[in-house]
DNA sequence: CTGAAAGCGCTTACAG
DNA sequence: CTGAAAGCGCTTACAG
């Protein structure tokens, strides 16, 4: 056992060589691939590295050639309002697909307009890309990124220029959902929840007023309630809501959909006899819920990938559509009064 | 503007040192405070790099130093049973202390007993140290760290020797919840929920079997559930705990108890007057909850910046507590029948 | 096909 | 107090 400890002192590259008999230069050209190599030597160096667990130092390389192989991921700090699962999902994703180019996943936390820790990260010389895993309307992150030409993906939809963004279709999800409501007969579908100055909220805003003007049923701007956040906030807004009559609660995501039912619960409105729910957003926190609920899916993994691939692909220099926008499925079920059955 | 984008053209030490008539090794002395400098020229030096916005490239410091100023941090990749606002807030406190010390976070998912991200991230030497979110009675992660020598903490306990770790006292947690729990006239407290092989529900079990000991209640084996994760089989084990008479249903943890309330709901059961409920856990999915659900609150950032500061410290080659157990509070609500007011 | 050498941007004995 | 030089572990023109 003693000698495979002796064997995990890190081997360099000179050292593989000098056991070799060969430069470092062949030994660099065997690993890499690159560059005319024998290809019998080729096998001796790699049949060595391998049996003497040489890997080679990524941060060499990297000064070497000027890279990271990091890239960077600003995760919102704030998960109160939104689906912390969502983001695990998809940094799961991103995770995957960076592990196909032999990138990590540097984290960082941080706050709208606060740009703190994305800027030592990118000055610090940390990473060859970023993703920034929220939009806001007026981005800081974006444009910072932009001034310094550091090539960056967003998760989630953005109108500033040249942004290369991925992002499920939220606009005509929430239109194909609030499509099915009205279709089903309610005229008044009250909004909950959200955050104005993310641009997912403004796109499902836009999906709601769409199924609206599209079925020619006039909207009510006081039954939408965006910006309540906190549990109370979210209470008094339904507690509104239930005043105005509304037939129906559509919830901009599934935090605030559980602080909706909570309250239903607590002033006895029954789901969906008396009240009709639906979420914007699909989390496994809901799936069992009694009754269960009318929702949107998406796929964050999936998004995950898609984003990183994309920004490997920039990183790479190569060329990568502007706008990628993945599915979602309309998912009915009973807090809308149609079982699953229904579509 | 143009001389603006020109200055941000990446400086090097030595670009400064030329500007400044000095040699790189005064302007390294200058910035990282170390070794014999004068002090006006050290002021210098000073002001140019920020007049400039030169920024160090923190990767060749670290190939100079054999540092990466990374931190590893490898999370559970499947979320389902746990609860991601635990992680999320847990990883922004690491994130916090990390900061402190110029470190950054490198994130990688795993698996139980799947060590290829964790290896991957070691071997290539992008680490310094590697934080570990969460313990396994056999933890082939431990192993590997231990074996190869490198720092690293644990959240969340562990029997092997020598692991520096950080946790919450889970296990006198869990006691004093239950002891209240008996106290209260309960006399069969059902557990649902916990993966086995977690060491932190070996520490509740034992928690809940002190507090059974303590006062002289014997424990009916039949009435815990361990090892249910996914819905279908809590609402079964809900189902068996209904048969079996018991007074009170502990859940492991939020996820768990979501569906345990959802479960009682359809059998018309009644919390909390014909069902008590607690939660090990306490997130604030539950904080709204009707009725409001009695638990136990964990401050997870302060458990991520003990870890973090821990683990910098062991790279530095310092002399860390081995254990290190973070406090916790009981908190009483409707679901066991008292408010808030009976402790 | 292979190697000597310069270079990536820092740090740090060593000498002055 | 300051600097020239070697070194961290790689890559890559440039020669052969």
């Amino acid at each position: 056992m003693e000698w495979t400890k002796e064997n995990e002192k890190k081997l360099t590259i000179a050292d593989v060589a000098e056991a070799l008999g060969v430069s470092k230069t062949t030994v660099s050209r065997a690993i890499s691939g690159k560059g005319r190599i024998g290809e019998d030597t080729r096998r001796r160096v790699l049949a060595y590295i391998q049996e003497h667990h040489y890997k080679p130092n990524v941060l060499a390389k990297g000064l070497a050639k000027l890279k990271t192989y990091n890239i960077g991921v600003l995760l919102p700090e704030d998960y109160t309002v939104v689906d912390p699962p969502f983001f695990h999902t998809c940094l799961a994703g991103i995770g995957e697909a960076a592990l196909s180019m032999d990138y990590d996943i540097l984290l960082t936390m941080g706050q709208e307009n606060d740009d703190f820790q994305l800027k030592r990260m990118v000055e610090n010389h940390k990473v060859d890309g970023v993703i920034l895993m929220r939009t806001f309307v007026k981005d800081s992150h974006i444009e910072y990124l932009q001034s310094k030409g550091m090539p960056f993906v967003t998760v989630g939809s953005t109108h500033y220029p040249g942004v290369v963004q991925v992002d499920n279709d939220h606009r005509r999800a929430c239109k194909d959902l609030v499509s099915v409501l009205l279709m089903k007969d309610m005229r008044r579908i009250g909004l909950v929840g959200g955050i104005e100055s993310h641009v997912v909220t403004q796109n499902r805003l836009d999906g709601y007023l769409d199924a609206h003007k599209e079925a020619g049923v006039l909207v009510d701007k006081d039954i939408i309630h965006v910006n309540v956040a906190k549990g109370a906030m979210i209470e008094r807004a339904v507690e509104k809501l239930l005043g105005s009559r509304v037939d129906c609660i559509a919830c901009l995501d599934d935090a605030v959909c559980i602080h909706v039912l909570n309250k239903l619960r607590k002033e006895n409105v029954s789901v969906p006899r008396q009240m009709k729910i639906a979420s914007f957003y699909d989390s496994s926190i809901l799936a069992n819920n009694l009754p269960s609920i009318t929702a949107l899916s998406f796929d964050a993994r999936k998004l995950g990938i898609e984003a990183c691939k994309a920004l490997l692909e920039l990183i790479g220099g190569g060329q990568v559509k502007e706008r990628i926008l993945m599915g979602y499925e309309v998912v009915l079920k009973e807090s809308t009064g149609g079982g699953a059955n229904m579509l």
